[in-house]
RNA sequence: GCGACUGUAGCUCAGCGGUAGAGCUCUCGGUUGUGGUCCGAGUGGUCGCGGGUUCGAGCCCCGUCAGUCGCC
């Protein structure tokens, strides 16, 4: 069985389709929750497919260290170890090496470490990421990236991006042949067009099943970044998916969209579910303020998520002031339902060529700010 | 009844001659290819009470009240 990814229509830059797979179908544009650890922090698998996620993102660097790749293989692959028989992206490993992980050192070759875990020395090459990769299971395998830094000068930029090219034809060579199995590659650029042009090119020349716009949302802001995907975006083959790697908030993701963006990441809605904030179609509410403490009513009335239509307000305040578990529970299943909402009214839309007024609600709403307190 | 020790922010404590600090709490803000994290800002004290010494006292002296422990 094979994959394919089918345009199903646009509106303006914006796309709906299907990514269609042999462990299901993805819709996009799609959100894709950050499972790490062989896990969507806080949710049941099945809870995370209520909310309609159709597609998780797991990290080579994390399931590498502990409990190692191999021990996943042995044990099944990580479907069946996480208990999530969907599709499933892997990241490659680069971005984690870089932020999280001490000791680091960039070769030609890749890169050594020492885990953030027990301090244990790693190495990761494009050769060693597709082969963990392949070793989780993983149904779209990312290329080894340097997520280029910023801010950084142009010749940094330069210098990463052309390593990360090189990196992405050794991960296409090390992949090889894996049918129902996807390879995305990843342009960097930093914000320099020229560099992103020559990014893509570099990519279409090796071919991918995927393209991913990487080293954004790392701290350029968004203005920045919306104005890369400007022409960033349409650099990259109208045919396959375009993926925006780790956004992001919901209004960075209606511009992403807009720009021709059909999948994206982001730990925002499962991290936030654990440090009370919340994600409604008015949006940000951080549920630990004291004005939610005597709220009787639910956090978005109109939402219709379980923590929504059986919690208060009151209750979600007091299980957060109490740290208690259910308050990530709570709050995590709610944001990634309005993230889910949040992609089915993008794709409706696009289907149905009303993008640009979904839009203007989508902004309206958020503009008029959280409900009156009590 | 006697002795020792302790009384400083809501809590736990530091400061021991130059007109008060920390952590937590509390009130908020931040978190974008995840370490249930971390970062940032703010509110908050007649230093148990009353005298005294000193230019100046949480800090030294006297008294007093309260608590803890020990002894009778």
């Amino acid at each position: 069985m094979s994959t394919s990814f089918t345009l199903d229509a646009t509106d303006g830059m914006a796309r709906t389709g299907v990514i269609s797979t042999p462990r299901g179908d993805i819709r996009t544009p799609a959100f894709m929750p950050v499972g790490t650890a062989a896990t969507v922090k806080a949710m049941m698998p099945e809870s995370v497919r209520a909310t309609g996620a159709d597609i998780l993102l797991g990290n080579t660097y994390h399931l590498m260290l502990r409990p190692t790749a191999e021990r996943i293989d042995r044990l099944g692959g990580l479907h069946k170890f996480m208990n999530w028989d969907r599709p499933i992206l892997t990241d490659s490993g680069g971005f984690q090496v870089m932020s999280l992980a001490a000791l680091r050192k960039l070769t030609e070759s890749g890169v050594t470490f020492k885990s953030h875990i027990d301090g244990s020395r790693h190495e990761i090459t494009p050769e060693r990421s597709m082969e963990i990769q392949r070793l989780l299971g993983s149904d779209i395998v990312m290329a080894f990236d340097e997520c280029t830094p910023y801010p950084c000068t142009e010749a940094q930029a330069l210098e990463s991006m052309r390593l990360s090219m090189r990196w992405a034809q050794r991960s296409r060579d090390a992949f090889g042949d894996r049918p129902g199995h996807m390879l995305f590659g990843i342009q960097q650029g930093s914000v320099f067009a020229d560099q992103r042009a020559e990014s893509a090119e570099a990519l279409k020349s090796i071919s991918f099943d995927g393209y991913a716009v990487g080293g954004l949302a790392v701290g350029e802001g968004q203005e920045m970044m919306l104005r890369t995907l400007d022409f960033a975006t349409d650099m990259l083959p109208a045919d396959k998916p375009r993926y925006l790697m780790g956004v992001g908030k919901p209004d960075d993701i209606v511009g992403a969209v807009k720009r021709g963006i059909d999948m994206m990441d982001c730990v925002l809605p499962s991290r936030s579910g654990r440090t009370a904030q919340a994600w409604t179609r008015r949006g940000q509410v951080n549920m630990k303020n004291a004005r939610h403490q005597d709220d009787p009513r639910p956090l978005d009335e109109d939402c219709t998520c379980p923590t929504c239509r059986q919690y208060s307000r009151a209750y979600l305040h007091h299980v957060f002031r109490a740290q208690e578990m259910i308050s990530g529970m709570l709050l995590t299943w709610h944001n990634l339902h309005y993230y889910q909402e949040l992609m089915q009214g993008l794709r409706d839309a696009i289907g149905a060529g009303t993008f640009e007024a979904f839009e203007a609600r989508f902004h309206a709403l958020r503009a008029e700010g959280d409900i009156a307190p009590l």
